[in-house]
DNA sequence: GGCGCTTGTGACCCGGTTGTGACAGTCGGC
DNA sequence: GCCGACTGTCACAACCGGGTCACAAGCGCC
């Protein structure tokens, strides 16, 4: 679920966009002031920041900036209508998009998604495999979007399964693959390996999702 | 919308791609020859060129070469299984990256937003990465707004790293890039230079947030 | 030439990692 | 059901990789 932090002074239209996007299928965590806002951040996750420029104290550009120097959450701004100059303080203070009062749903619904979409495609280039991620250029794997701390083999390990998804590798390839070529001594050494990724990276080694066993040849990864 | 120019020639794997990138949001163009890929580019703008080696006719090669002279767009190649000279010949064509056949849709598409996101980020001068702020034209790297004294490697190994961040890189590529390129010695002098950034624009070197270790790999710049 | 900062190198320490062997459990064929 | 082969699991000690420090050569600056 998408969590959206909303941030309005106005409990009328606060309540009434809380209203409106829970029926759309957000999370809704809600802040009137500024101050709440940031502390906001700190309760969970938060996919996008829908944040009022007016604000009682400190005011919605200040807001943006301050979480700019501790997040890269989007965020969008709620402007008063035509505003040219609220929309430029915006862009500057960092905000990724702009909505004018009053706020239609649906136009807000839109923004969110676009903001999400163009966040999506600019992200980490990761592969997402379930709920299992792993990107090949910062060497972070993920399950359920928390970051899994490999050891240096089960890290190479994984990431030639996973670079050939659905193969089969046997002991030996892989022996060649994640350890040094020539590598003299067990292929059992595979095992404990395998052993020790599934335990990070499986919920239930006894059915795992990601690392098959194919008896008599080797290992496979991928979805069945 | 990103548009992959697709070029290969097996009617089965073109198709089989085409579908798979168009599901994945892309906007496709196919060519069957390398003679349609280079008139393919004419035919409107194109983020993206994904290339099989294999061609009949002008091969893969020979095509990236020939697209070099004209046009600037990143191109991925598409390789037999750990040929290792399909790989060196690739990038010595112009080639960005390569993927090995077969190829799996969420690979491809991860290793296409990579390309496009290392060509993304000719970005603004100023940088900021929580309370550092990296100005790459005044060379000035500030911590909590106060100008941090950097020595010329010292900064020059920075500007590598966050210049792509969350990036891994290696002993050896560092000492490539922020070393004369062919530099002999002890690798460890990496670790030395790390340890004395670390000194300056970390609070805590043992909880280190802009540069960290990644055991058996290198070392990466960027939250987690 | 003297001075001070920078940079490369070696040494040492520490903790996590990993290879190994043993044993238990599981699977498949007969 | 029995047996053998294969795989999962565990504990442990050697090892390795990285952090840290000190020191000396190199370098520019005055």
């Amino acid at each position: 679920m998408t969590t959206v932090l909303l941030v309005e002074d106005d409990p009328a239209a606060r309540q009434g966009l809380e209203l409106a996007l829970s029926r759309l299928g957000y999370g809704v965590r809600a802040a009137a002031t500024g101050e709440a806002a940031l502390d906001g951040l700190d309760e969970g996750p938060v996919d996008v920041v829908v944040l009022d420029v007016m604000l009682p104290g400190v005011d919605g550009f200040e807001v943006c900036r301050r979480l700019r120097r501790v997040s890269n959450v989007p965020v969008i701004m709620l402007t008063a209508r035509g505003d040219d100059f609220d929309i430029v303080a915006g862009l500057e203070a960092g905000a990724d998009d702009y909505v004018v009062k009053p706020v239609e749903p649906r136009v807000l619904d839109a923004r969110i998604r676009a903001v999400l979409r163009r966040l999506a495609r600019a992200g980490s280039p990761a592969e997402t495999w379930g709920d299992l991620v792993i990107d090949r250029e910062s060497l972070i794997v993920r399950r359920a979007r928390q970051p899994v701390p490999l050891t240096p083999t089960e890290l190479r390990l994984l990431l030639v399964l996973s670079g050939s998804p659905r193969q089969v590798f046997s002991r030996d390839q892989l022996l060649d693959l994640v350890w040094e070529q020539g590598y003299l001594g067990d292929s059992r050494l595979v095992d404990a390996c395998v052993q020790r990724l599934r335990a990070k990276i499986e919920t239930d080694t006894s059915e795992p999702r990601y690392i098959q066993t194919v008896r008599g040849f080797g290992y496979r990864f991928g979805p069945v």
